[in-house]
DNA sequence: ATGAAAGCGCTAACAA
DNA sequence: TTGTTAGCGCTTTCAT
């Protein structure tokens, strides 16, 4: 299928080889425009024969296209980048670029200094940009030359398409259930205060427990399982006849459980524990978590796909959010 | 900082606003040859001023240089890449190249038909390759055109340096603690037959054993953890009076875990579990799970860091293992 | 249906 | 030290 040589074949020695200008093998090969039957065919047979492969930078230089598509995730330090979570968008992200010839970038954006999205924006070899843990503020800061190549993980804006697990309705399914098993006296374990995405679980734990009568337990958080653990301790401190925990995600609540069982709490037994996300470990924990499920690899893949197909798409595209019953509540 | 344009700057652009020729600006801007302080001065406050964003594309063509690192990881089928490890390399490669404005993909390499690598190896806008899972089959098959510019996150050959964690290291720690505490018949749930670097854990396991002159009690597994279930489940069977259960890594330690509380076995009272790897769940699964430091992100930077760098490294970089003593063994 | 020619934005000889 | 020139590999009018 080949013929070995030091230097990779181009698109001129495609076309040499099948004895055609240089113009009928690019149209062929990029399979645009016309070209006969007869052409395309030797065109095709020449470049299998040379092992051809399309320059992605020459064709992204000619075509003003871009060759990288950057994951900015937004926080308040680079620290954000170290997170299982981001490491999922970034592998379905490339995995999605693949084909396309793109590459993929990580990169972190401060929220004092979204300055770093305008570089983006100026620089030619970015195809386009997915913005992880957005805020209100960062969305403003997108600057006009990255319109129709952004979109979000998370909340959006009039021009940056949002692509999120619906919070609401997976916290909602969780919550029901928690009721639905007889727990009245539910606390949750909330997100950092500064990500809205995270609003949405905490509106739907105020809607279901004001619809029901219940109290209102609150305890701030993070996304880490110690915080998980502390935030457990608290809640049990301050409102000691507590029944459930609902975190934010599933890492902090298996660092309730933890702090559970080390207080000689028992899970479900004395307090059901559910978090939201489904990670793989949720199904092994002992007990196995109860949780609402979180496509994240589906939801970066779509928001990749969107921004290289420049496709025009919904301002916001909300991924369904299962109840996984398991042991835990 | 910037004059607000339809289109980016480019070099050319700050060329004119500095008053100096294209090749000038470009000498000042890629800090390459000669410059006189004036002229560089003036080049920069241009640049400055224009948000100027050197086009990576642009660059790469000139240069021969490639816009992408592909993560090319080998297995049976392309299910392979879903694991929560790949997520981890690719995104410490983002991480890494981000500043090069370089880009990852992530592709799946047959184990049977690598002639995938032939295809990386002509394409010019590649700049590098990291393999992931690498067996000898594969690495045969890296081409001639790829040298120098390709690196193994696992084991190595004449041309292809590896980066691996010092897998008989760690596993020799974690064996060696398992007798230091008294475990005498200890089990070991392995890799994938396939993979070459599961072999050394399992060396270090028949080294250890030998030595002490303990029973060899090997099981088949993955690095699932539903096969740690099974495999757990099946060393129990085959030996009932097995102490320990030492796992090729975490995730089937943690579902051996699972799998003896199932079955009414306390941990470590009754069976001591151990893994390898140090996954984050380790930390907060109940017991906490004894296990082995497994750098994956410093690996992957580094393979990446030495492709882009086209540094000279030795054949062989180990990144050494320690023990994480925690509750279940 | 095909080819000639121009040019994407940049770097690297080579001259001056 | 600086500018001129010639491409890197490809796509794309515009003629033919």
């Amino acid at each position: 299928m080949s013929t070995p040589t030091a230097r990779p074949a181009t698109l001129e020695d495609v076309a040499r080889l099948a004895g055609v200008s240089r113009s009928t093998a690019s149209r062929v090969i990029a399979g645009t425009g016309f070209a006969s039957p007869a052409a395309r065919h030797r065109v095709t047979a020449a470049a299998e024969h040379l092992g051809y492969v399309p320059n992605a930078a020459a064709r992204a230089l000619v075509r003003g296209a871009g060759v990288r598509l950057v994951i900015a995730v937004a926080g308040a330090d680079a620290g954000v980048l170290d997170d299982p979570y981001v490491d999922r968008v970034v592998a379905a992200a490339a995995r999605v670029c693949a084909p396309h010839a793109v590459g993929v970038a990580l990169e972190w954006l401060s929220l004092t200094e979204p300055a770093g999205l305008r570089r983006l924006g100026e620089d030619r070899s970015v195809c386009g940009v997915v913005l992880v843990n957005t805020t209100e503020t960062v969305l403003d800061a997108v600057p006009a030359t990255l319109r129709g190549r952004v979109a979000s993980i998370g909340i959006g804006s009039a021009t940056v398409p949002s692509f999120d697990v619906d919070n609401g309705g997976g916290a909602d399914a969780v919550l029901r259930h928690l009721y639905a098993s007889g727990r009245r006296r539910i606390a949750m374990i909330t997100g950092p205060r500064w990500l809205s995405c995270a609003e949405r679980s905490v509106a739907a734990y105020r809607a279901v427990t004001a619809a029901a009568g219940l109290p209102v337990r609150l305890v701030a958080g993070d996304f880490t399982a110690a915080h998980g653990r502390r935030a457990a301790l608290e809640a049990l401190t301050r409102w000691p006849d507590t029944d459930a925990i609902f975190a934010i995600s599933d890492a902090p609540a298996l660092g309730a459980i933890a702090a559970l069982g080390g207080r000689g709490i028992r899970v479900p037994h004395d307090v059901a524990v559910a978090g939201f996300d489904d990670i793989p470990y949720a199904a092994i924990s002992t007990p196995a978590l109860t949780t609402a499920t979180h496509p994240v690899a589906r939801i970066a893949a779509a928001a990749a796909s969107a921004v290289l197909d420049n496709q025009r798409v919904p301002p916001v595209t909300a991924f369904p959010s299962t109840l996984v019953r398991r042991e835990s509540a």
